[in-house]
This record gives C-alpha cells, sequence and structure tokens, in this order.
RNA sequence: GGGCGUGUAGCUCAGUUGGUUAGAGCGCAUCCCUGAUAAGGAUGAGGUCCCUGGUUCGAGUCCAGGCACGCCCA
C-alpha cells in the first residue's frame, strides 16, 4: 500500500521545528485560535490574569521571554482545564526612565534644559518615546506563542486610565489618606532634581572628604556647660550648622574619658577609646563607663547658634503631659555603630533620611504643634541661606574649609583629618556632588493600613513560598508611607488643586468633574495646541503641561483660584492600578471589573517585589480592604487576598557568564536568533523543564538547543514512526466514529474500528496506558499549583517511556504483516499516547502539539474534531487505567534489563552474541509469578535462550539483611543500633529461610527480644566475585556465558542480518523491497553460519533468496564489509519494489 | 550595615514528611543498536552534599554559628 493512501501526512523526518512553528502562528492567526478557545469557555468559570505592563521603550531580551512564556503557560493550561481566561495587555509608558531616553537624545538633563525646551514638545517626544519598540514587543510576544489581546492592551498614559487614578486619588485623600510632607531625596542641586535610587547608584566615586570630630559640650539640669563634651563625627562638616540632636545607642557602653591636655572629659563609645586616642596620640583615662540610656536626653550645647541662640531653651509639651526641650538633647537609635565615629551621631534631619525619620519619631512624642521644627539652613541650589549668616551664598561642600576653621577658632574641633569613602556625584555631571535634601512631597498614609496589608499578604500563594514571609513580607513589615509624588513633566498627573489664598488642597476624580468645577479656565491651551496639531492624540489633555493651565474658582476663598500643584505621580503606582483602571473604573468598565477582580495568577521576576507586587497590594489594600466610607463611588470592601491570589515570582536571568545581561558583555543571543535557530517551542521548554522558575536562571544557548533531541525531537521521532506505519498498514482512526466537535478523549476511541478495551490488549499496552493516565494526574496535580518544573519532569519521564520502552519494545508488532489484532491493540495505544501526549504537552510546547494534531487528529477526522489542540479539554487520567502495581512491576522488568545489559557490558559481550541462559535472583519474591510470565521479553532484551529465577541462589550471592528504617525507625528508636548489630551477627540465609516459613522471625537483642515481620526487613543482594554479574536494589542477574558452536554461528547470524539492512540503507532500498541477496566472503564459519541460518536471515531482510559464496568480488555494486577481521561482500538486488521508503 | 536567597558530579540543575547504595541532562570514556537512522540506546568514571558545632538510633534534609556568591534595601 503507498503511503500516500494512508490517512495521514508523511512526516519530514528532518523536522525544522522554526518553520513549522510558522505555519502554526499563521494558522492560529488565520483561524483565530486564540479567539475561540476563548469563546468556548464562555459562561465558564473564569481564571483571571493581570499583565505586568512592560515599557516598550527598550528591546525585549531573554528574560522577558521567560516571563511571557510562563504567562502563557497558565492560562493556556487553565483555558483547556475549562476556564475562561481573557488575557488583556498592557503597556507601561510613562516614567522618568522615559523622560532619560528623550533626554539623552536631546542631550540635555537638568529641569532647568527640559523647561527651556519646552514642556509641551518635551511630553510629545516622550510620548513617542514610549512606543519606540512596542513593534520588537509584540513581534515576540507572538513569536513565543504567548496568547494576548494585544489590540486591547491597557495603555497607562491614556485618559481613561490617567482618569481611573484620579478617582483612586480623590478617595484617598477624601479619607485623609494623602498629606503633604517633607521627604529627604538625593538631590541635585545645580540641576534641581531629585534623582532616582537607580541613578544615584550609578554615580559613587571614591573620594576624599574631611573628618572631623567635634566636642559638643554637655549641659546640667540648669543648662549650664559643664567639664564634659560628648564627642561626635562627621565627613559633612556643612550639616553641623543644621544640627538638632545627638544619637547613641542605648544598650552600648560608653566611657567618660579624662582628656590631660585639654582638661575637659569627653564622652565616646568604650570599644573606641583606644582608636581615638591613637588618632590623637593623646592618653585618654576612662573614668567612668555606663550604658548609653544614661545619656539619652542629657542636653548639649550646638557648635553653631543660628538657631541654637533662638530655640535651645524652647520646651514642648509631651503627649503624656510632661515637657521636654525641643532639641538639642541625646536620643536614642538603633542604627548607631561603632565601626567608624566616635559611637555618638550628629543628627542633621534635613540631609539624611535616617536622620530625618528619628525627628519625625521625635516629633511624634510631642503633642500637635510643640514638637522641634526640621532645621535648614541650606536652599535648594545648594548653598547656605541667610539662616547661616557667616556662610550665605556659600556652596555647601565649598563652605566645608571654613566651617572647620571656625569651629578650630572656638576651640571645638578636636581632631581632623581626612576620609577616603564612596560618595555619589550626579551620573550626568561628573563634578556635582549629589546631597540628601529635604523635599516637600505627597505621601500616602499606607503605614496606616499595615496590618491590614500583611493580612492581605498571608492569603496570597506564593512561589516560592518565603517570599511571602521573606522578602515581601519584611518589605511589608517595615513599611513606610508612599512617597507618591515626583517633581518630573511625564506622568500621571497629581489631581489636586490648591487655593491661592489659603494654601488648601481639593482633589479632582476626573476630567468631567474638573470641567465641571466654577469658573473653569484654562481649557483653551489645550484647544489651540490641537488645532496646531490635529493629530495629537486626545489623552494629552490631562497631562502636563495642558491640565496645569486648568483653574477654577476657589470654594475656599472668594475670588481666588485653585490651581493645580505641579507634580506627577510615581509609575508604580500606574501599574499598581491596573486591576482597576485597565477598565477605566469606575467610570466605566464596572462590569468588567467585578468580573476580573480580583486576579487568580500573575508572575513577574522577583524585583517586582518591592515594584508592582507591592504597589498592587498597597493601592488593593487601601481601596478595597476596608469598608467604603459614606457617599464613595466605586469602593468596596472585598475579602482577602487580592488583587492577586497566586504569584510566581521569577527567577533574574543572567548572561551566559553568570554576569548580568549586558549588551557589552555579549552573554547573551538576541530572542529571534534563538527562535530562528531552534524555535520557540525550544526556548520553553528550556524554561519550564530544567529548573524551577524561581532560582535564577542563567541563559544557555546550549541547553535550549539540547531540549530539542531530550524532548522534542524525542516526541517527534516517535510521532513519526506511528505516522510511517500507521500509514504502511493503513490504519485509520476515524473509521466507525461518528461522534463530532470532540477532542478525542478515550470513550470516543473506545468507537473505532478494531478498537479493544485495554483489558484485553497485551500487557505492555496496559502498561503504558497506566502510565499515561498517571502521568496526565501528575502534571495536572502539579500545574494546578502552579508548579510547571515537575509537570515538565513528568512529561519527560513519560515520553522517554514511550519512546524507549514502549515503541522499541513493540516494534516486531508493528513490523508483522497484515493487520491482526494485536497490531491493531497497537496502534490504538500508541495513537492513544500521541494523542493524549499531545494535549497533554499543549500549553509547555503549543507549536508541537499543534502540528501534531493537525495530522494525529484533523488528518483522519477532519472536522468532526476540534480544529486546535489548544480548544482540547486537557485530561486529567482518571479513566482508572493506572495501575500502580504493573508500573512498580514493569520498573523491575527494566531494573533486571539493565542489570543484564551491565553484566554483558562488563564481559565485552556484545548484546548480538546469544548466551544461553540468565539467571534471575530476586530481593523480594512476591514478584516473581509475574516475572516469569514476562520471561520471554527478558530473555528477548537481552539476547538469551533462558531466563531462570532463582529463589535461592547461595552459589552465586551474598545475602545481607537490613532493617526496613522508614518502617522501624519510628517503632524501635534507640534500639536500632542494637538491632543492627544482632543482624550483622545472625546468619542471613537462616532468617530469610525463617521469614519465608513462618511470616515472622524473633531476634534476641541485647535489651530483649523482638519480633520481625518481612515488611519489617529488608534484603540486600551482592553477586560473589567470579560470575558475569550485575546487582541492583531489587535484583541480582548472572549470566552463563557458555557459548556453543550453535550460539556463536547465530551470533555471525545477526551480525550479517546487520550488515545487509545496512547495504539495503546504502543501495536506497524502500522499506517493502524484496530483495535477490548475494553473501561473498572467504570466512568458512560466516559462510556456514549464513547457511544454518538462512531462513533467519532471509526473513529479517526480506531476501527471496539468498547466494553464498567465498569468493569476494569488488564493485560498486557489492558493499564492502567486515565482520570480525574477516571481509563480508553484501550484495543487495531489487526484485520487487515495494512503495514506502 | 540589614533582609532574603543560593551553595549537591567538570558544567547546568533535581532531591518529596530526616531513613540504608544522593539523582538527571550535558560533557568525557567504553560500547551497543542500525526497518524511528543526519536518530536512538547501554555501561562506566566522576561527590569532604561550602565549613564548624548541635539535635537525633539516623542529617544533603532540622537547629545554631561562620564562609562564599547573588539580589533587594541602607
Amino acid at each position: 500500500m503507498n503511503q500516500s493512501q494512508g490517512v495521514f501526512r508523511p512526516v519530514e523526518p528532518a523536522v525544522s521545528f522554526p518553520k513549522l512553528e510558522e505555519e502554526v502562528l499563521q494558522f492560529w492567526e488565520r483561524h483565530h485560535i486564540y479567539d475561540k478557545s476563548l469563546q468556548r469557555r464562555q459562561g465558564a468559570p473564569r481564571f483571571v490574569f493581570y499583565e505586568g505592563p512592560p515599557t516598550a521603550n527598550g528591546l525585549p531580551h531573554p528574560g522577558h521571554c521567560l516571563t511571557r512564556a510562563i504567562k502563557d503557560l497558565f492560562p493556556r493550561y487553565r483555558t483547556m482545564r475549562g476556564y475562561l481566561c481573557e488575557r488583556k495587555a498592557g503597556w507601561d509608558t510613562h516614567g522618568l526612565p522615559v523622560e532619560v531616553e528623550v533626554c539623552k537624545e536631546l542631550g540635555i538633563h537638568s529641569k532647568a534644559e527640559i523647561e527651556a525646551y519646552g514642556v509641551e514638545r518635551f511630553i510629545h517626544r516622550c510620548l513617542e518615546s514610549v512606543f519606540r519598540y512596542t513593534r520588537e514587543w509584540e513581534y515576540l510576544t507572538r513569536r513565543i506563542g504567548f496568547w494576548i489581546h494585544l489590540d486591547q492592551a491597557y495603555v497607562t498614559y491614556h485618559q481613561s486610565y490617567v482618569e481611573s487614578i484620579w478617582w483612586c486619588l480623590k478617595v484617598l485623600f477624601d479619607r485623609g489618606m494623602l498629606y503633604h510632607g517633607y521627604k529627604i531625596v538625593w538631590w541635585w542641586p545645580q540641576g534641581g532634581t531629585a534623582l532616582s535610587a537607580g541613578e544615584v547608584g550609578q554615580g559613587y566615586r571614591t573620594v576624599d572628604d574631611p573628618s572631623v570630630y567635634v566636642r559638643m559640650p554637655l549641659l546640667d539640669q540648669q543648662g549650664q556647660p559643664t567639664d564634659t563634651d560628648l564627642l561626635i563625627w562627621t565627613t559633612t562638616p556643612w550639616t553641623l550648622p543644621s544640627n538638632q540632636f545627638v544619637a547613641v545607642d542605648a544598650q552600648l557602653e560608653y566611657a567618660k574619658v579624662w582628656d590631660e591636655q585639654l582638661g575637659r572629659h569627653l564622652i565616646i563609645a568604650r570599644e573606641l577609646v583606644d582608636t581615638i586616642a591613637q588618632k590623637v596620640g593623646r592618653k585618654l583615662a576612662v573614668r567612668e563607663v555606663f550604658l548609653g540610656q544614661e545619656l539619652v536626653g542629657r542636653r548639649y550645647r550646638p557648635p553653631f547658634d543660628f538657631y541654637y541662640a533662638k530655640e535651645g531653651q524652647r520646651q514642648g509639651q509631651l503627649r503624656d503631659g510632661t515637657r521636654e526641650y525641643v532639641a538639642w538633647r541625646v536620643v536614642e537609635a538603633d542604627f548607631v555603630t561603632t565601626d567608624t565615629g566616635t559611637g555618638l551621631v550628629h543628627q542633621a534631619p534635613a540631609f539624611g533620611e535616617v536622620d530625618f525619620e528619628l525627628l519625625r519619631r521625635q516629633q511624634q512624642r510631642f503633642a500637635d504643634g510643640q514638637g522641634p521644627e526640621l532645621i535648614c539652613a541650606v536652599a535648594p541650589d545648594g548653598t547656605f541661606t541667610h539662616e547661616a549668616p557667616p556662610y550665605q551664598g556659600q556652596f555647601v561642600k565649598d563652605a566645608d574649609p571654613q566651617i572647620i576653621r571656625d569651629l578650630k577658632q572656638q576651640g571645638l574641633l578636636y581632631h581632623r583629618e581626612t576620609y577616603r569613602h564612596e560618595y555619589p556625584f550626579c551620573w550626568r555631571a561628573e563634578q556635582d556632588p549629589l546631597i540628601q535634601y529635604p523635599r516637600k512631597s505627597w505621601f500616602i498614609r499606607t503605614s496606616a493600613l499595615k496590618e491590614l496589608m500583611l493580612e492581605n499578604n498571608r492569603h496570597i500563594h506564593w512561589l516560592p513560598e518565603h517570599i511571602q514571609q521573606g522578602r515581601f513580607g519584611n518589605f511589608l513589615e517595615t513599611n513606610v508611607d508612599w512617597a507618591l509624588s515626583r517633581e518630573r513633566f511625564w506622568g500621571t498627573p497629581l489631581p489636586i488643586w490648591q487655593c491661592e489664598a489659603t494654601g488648601r488642597f481639593e482633589a479632582v476624580g476626573s476630567y468631567a468633574e474638573l470641567l465641571a468645577k466654577p469658573g473653569v479656565q484654562g481649557t483653551e491651551v489645550w484647544e489651540e495646541a490641537k488645532r496646531q496639531n490635529p493629530n495629537l492624540p486626545e489623552h494629552l489633555k490631562v497631562h502636563k503641561p495642558y491640565i496645569d493651565a486648568i483653574t477654577y474658582e476657589s470654594p475656599f476663598h472668594p475670588g481666588a483660584r485653585m490651581r493645580r500643584v505641579p507634580e506627577v505621580i510615581d509609575v508604580w503606582f500606574d501599574s499598581g492600578a491596573m486591576p482597576f483602571a485597565q477598565w477605566g473604573y469606575p467610570h466605566q468598565g464596572q462590569d468588567k471589573f467585578r468580573q476580573q477582580f480580583p486576579a487568580d495568577f500573575i508572575s513577574e521576576a522577583i524585583d517586582q517585589t518591592r515594584g508592582w507586587f507591592y504597589s498592587l497590594l498597597a493601592i488593593s489594600t487601601l481601596l478595597f480592604g476596608t469598608s467604603p466610607r459614606e457617599g464613595e463611588k466605586g469602593t468596596f470592601r472585598h475579602k482577602f487576598p487580592h488583587p492577586y491570589r497566586n504569584c510566581v515570582v521569577l527567577g533574574l536571568m543572567l548572561g551566559e557568564d553568570g554576569h548580568k545581561m549586558s549588551k557589552q558583555r555579549r552573554n547573551y543571543r538576541e530572542p529571534n536568533e534563538i527562535f530562528d535557530r531552534y524555535g520557540a517551542d525550544a526556548m520553553r521548554w528550556y524554561f519550564f523543564a530544567n529548573q524551577a522558575p524561581w532560582t535564577s536562571i542563567r541563559f544557555s544557548e546550549q541547553a535550549i538547543r539540547e531540549s530539542i533531541p531530550e524532548f522534542l525531537l524525542r516526541l517527534w521521532n516517535v510521532y513519526n514512526f506511528f505516522v510511517t506505519y500507521a500509514n504502511i498498514d493503513g490504519f485509520n482512526p476515524a473509521q466507525g466514529i461518528t461522534a463530532s466537535q470532540h477532542d478525542l478523549p478515550p470513550e470516543v476511541l473506545a468507537q473505532g474500528q478494531g478498537y479493544r478495551p485495554p483489558e484485553q490488549r497485551s500487557e505492555l499496552d496496559r502498561w503504558i496506558l497506566s502510565e499515561l493516565d498517571h502521568t496526565a494526574q501528575v502534571v495536572v496535580e502539579h500545574m494546578d499549583r502552579y508548579e510547571n518544573y515537575p509537570a515538565a519532569r513528568a512529561l519527560h519521564q513519560f515520553v522517554d517511556a514511550l519512546s524507549n520502552w514502549y515503541v522499541r519494545r513493540s516494534r516486531s508488532r508493528f513490523w508483522a504483516s497484515g493487520l491482526s489484532q494485536e497490531k491493531l491493540d497497537a496502534y490504538w495505544t500508541l495513537y492513544e499516547c500521541l494523542i493524549t501526549t499531545c494535549k497533554l504537552v499543549a500549553p509547555f510546547v503549543p507549536f508541537l502539539a499543534e502540528t501534531m494534531w493537525q495530522n494525529l487528529a484533523r488528518a483522519p477526522f477532519g472536522s468532526q474534531v476540534l480544529e486546535s489542540v489548544h480548544l482540547a479539554d486537557y485530561p486529567t487520567g482518571s479513566a482508572g487505567r493506572y495501575d500502580e502495581e504493573l508500573s512498580r512491576r514493569m520498573g523491575l522488568v527494566r531494573e533486571i534489563v539493565s542489570l543484564g545489559r551491565s553484566a554483558r557490558a562488563a564481559q565485552k559481550l556484545k548484546v548480538r552474541q546469544p548466551l544461553p541462559q540468565v539467571e534471575i535472583i530476586l530481593a523480594d519474591q512476591r514478584d516473581l509469578p509475574w516475572l516469569q510470565q514476562h520471561q520471554q521479553l527478558v530473555a528477548e532484551e537481552l539476547n538469551v535462550k533462558q531466563v531462570h529465577f532463582a529463589p535461592r541462589a547461595d552459589e552465586y550471592i551474598d545475602y545481607t539483611v537490613l532493617p526496613n528504617l522508614p518502617k522501624l525507625g519510628p517503632r524501635l528508636g534507640r534500639r536500632i543500633p542494637l538491632l543492627k548489630k544482632a543482624l550483622a551477627q545472625a546468619n542471613p540465609a537462616q532468617l530469610l529461610q525463617e521469614l519465608e516459613a513462618r511470616g515472622e522471625v524473633n531476634l534476641e537483642l541485647e535489651d530483649g527480644p523482638l519480633t520481625l515481620t518481612r515488611e519489617d526487613l529488608q534484603v540486600r543482594l551482592q553477586a560473589k566475585p567470579g560470575w558475569a554479574a550485575a546487582q541492583g536494589p531489587g535484583a541480582v542477574v548472572v549470566l552463563n556465558t557458555q557459548l556453543t558452536p550453535e550460539l556463536i554461528q547465530e551470533g555471525l547470524a545477526r551480525d550479517l542480518v546487520r550488515l545487509i539492512q545496512e547495504e539495503r540503507r546504502r543501495r536506497g532500498c524502500w522499506y517493502t523491497d524484496r530483495i535477490r541477496l548475494r553473501v561473498l566472503t572467504p570466512e568458512e564459519k560466516i559462510r556456514q553460519a549464513a547457511l544454518a541460518f538462512a531462513q533467519y536471515i532471509q526473513n529479517e531482510t526480506l531476501a527471496v533468496e539468498m547466494q553464498v559464496e567465498s569468493e569476494l568480488t569488488e564493485g560498486e555494486e557489492v558493499g564492502q564489509y567486515k565482520l570480525g577481521s574477516a571481509p563480508v561482500g553484501i550484495q543487495v538486488q531489487v526484485v520487487s519494489e515495494g512503495q514506502i521508503k
């Protein structure tokens, strides 16, 4: 029969996966398979997925491939499991990185330069920049097989999105959760800009700074100077005029030392006394030692009295009713160290984040308005203000020398030196040092909801688990208020308007609400821009600078106007608002939001812990974690967890060399290169099947390449094998099946012609179907828990078992002529295995699965079956065919065969040489009857004439009887060593005999008797030396290596068959060609073997006749071979042509 | 400096609730197979499970301390 008459399309053996994938992509698109996969689940329970929006202003790299692959895997899987999973794409479009890119193009940097360039032109360029690489992102998304609605993507700068955020912020503002306060930022004074942590990190340089030790005299209770000084240390003398406190560690030991030369006492940390004495070259005599807490509350006089003169004597009322001096006293802090300095830390809250935090804690101790105010003698441009008259107008760093001179003059400078350390500079203007500086910012009072956020977190399923209590939990524990505002241009404008007369604020929840305000002015700015450039997207009207132009009448003061505050907001707020903002909620999309909240599944890399994972959780908890206030629109209380239930945290992907991926290092390949060479499935399989997704993964081109032979090609070969023979035999699964629109589940296959229930089929068939069902069960169990890695391993193992045991053991059945029932069983079994595997692997390697489905299912069934494997239901292995006992036993057979091979290899006896016998000794006799029925299988695999099971073989075997520890451990506990001793002394053979006879055995331990059953003991076998044997945990296999002339002849005959087959192939024979055969060799033994086994040889090689000759002729038509040392010529002549190649 | 994670074969990584002989792939070596064939398979060598101490009858696994690396934050 011609293969073209088969129902399956012939399979190309030299497959190109990338090429197939392109075809599959076209097929999906042409037939709208993704949409159909959703339509099919209309009305089904939803599986909600949120896309964490990428920024498309940079090219995607392999790390993004991992994220996108994982984001595709679980939605695909859940869809096949019967859920409706809509996938809406999204783009993150705002933020500093965008501005930085544009500044680079423009060759500018500071805010002033941007303003000079023009905010309007600037944000237009930002908008262009944002979508620069959208095409590349979309290509990657499509090519890797990530099904998501790109055409319906949410975009963070769109008006509806911005207005959702405005709504959210208005709710928070009205609840009093949004407030205006100070934040200490890294500040570039010359540029007038705060820098992000990333930028600051780029600018660190090693520099020498002045390092000064300064005395601050302690005061007594009357405020009079004492003979004792606090000694502090700083590398930023310019911060001293703004000193407010000195911090100590309450639990640290401090020493009061006497400096003879100075004639005064100094207080320093006890363990630093020697260090400092050495520095100044003086003797410091310890007079007293006490804990830091004794210093807490003591007053001192700061080195400069610009503020002290006015405020030094001021007291404020504490919340507990008592009074305390507001500043210039010793306070307790947990950040004090003794690594450097003196153990007493000068605090200038204006110029340090921890200092500022300390001030804030102090402020909280006082009643409202009674506490210390922030002191700051420095202007935003980095120069001293009039509040520090001697230095007014000087840049802080330049003022250091004079400040030190003045300290010296006052006698307060105890010691000075130079200190080499890392200090940040502006990454664009290398000469400009950064300073920490207080800026007014808008904050969200997230710390008030800390407990709720923690509670919410407790309900989230994190993978890996440790994120919950670890990185994320800790981060929530130390929650500080969210500094929301940014003094930038390209971002969601903060929707707060301020009364120019009273300074009071008001939040606005939408553009329409704004336009409805009384006396609105300024809309013409946008209208004019639009007139000049009609192509401007409408969305821009809610952005700077247009929105800034809009003012309205103040409700707080007659005649005054409300103007928007200048800030935009942190981009993390944008992305964290996506659960509702992607629908424009609550101004629109109410149904959509309620259907799609919260998410069942999100996944991003671990760097998002403090990014998106946090912003999502914080915003959701703020809005939906408490009961709504009266009159609020859109809020409600939702039970935890939200906004996501399961979060797979991916490891960071490193380059080939284990370093961060970087273009300059060239330590990774472009995704497209991988797709073109190996295909998306290879990459996906590498991601899913090589490691848990949260281990930081090292990009490896080789590992991607290897996933082809290890998995894809192995499955492909089985598929190819099936198609080849099914076509030869005209196997057509569709005959007899009438169901329509099905996905070929077992019960439908059962209608097929020649289909027999598995229980009537051979053991091997039942075994592989058992493995199939079990694999499906394991995969579903893991995938339901978001564990792709163990799921992929189970699939890998199954494909291996199918290829290397089932197909190999079944080959003779497929090769037999005719279409017997046994052969049909084999076809039906393999067919079902392939169809089911195809569905099982579909979420993992969607392209390969689709290709197989189109041929295995669509080719014979046409429209009777589902159009795509991705529309199918995921197999769950629920057919009840999993037979644990059978799986275990087959495992034992495979072990025995493996041991036999090992023994052969050790004796250098190739498998082609038949051997008379193997002796198999089992550790456990209970499988003996079953194994005896499978002697034939073992005999074939090992090429031996006889298989003999010996219940006891003291001749070959040493026995060791060991305790079964998992069973006995809990029971015996500390008696275990005694048992071990008793067993070592006992005679194992005798023990075993007794066990077999009575079912139990009595042992006398040193501390008393003990009765053990068969289950309590384990027998280990060891082959005695001198035998061709191999041992494993379950059995010992001993070979009989005695060769008879007959066996040697048979071995030669098999060698000949191999040579003839090779010659057939060399001559390009079709599988079914009949041949006329000549075997030419001067070696008599070979000739004799050929004649003795003529029938066998002719059968195996489809030879209608065979001539054996002693004369070797040369020539193209005679293949020249060697058997051992003897030359052999093989001539093959086709007599009747088959049609199958 | 703090938090989190990681450390297992030459390389990349698994290792379930503590249990006897710690696994896989690649690479290497030796070989097999040759009707899935530009494939496939077997066998082998290769391990102080980072170190030290502890808990336990028993620790790669649990606990404490340390070391190295990575990430996040200061």
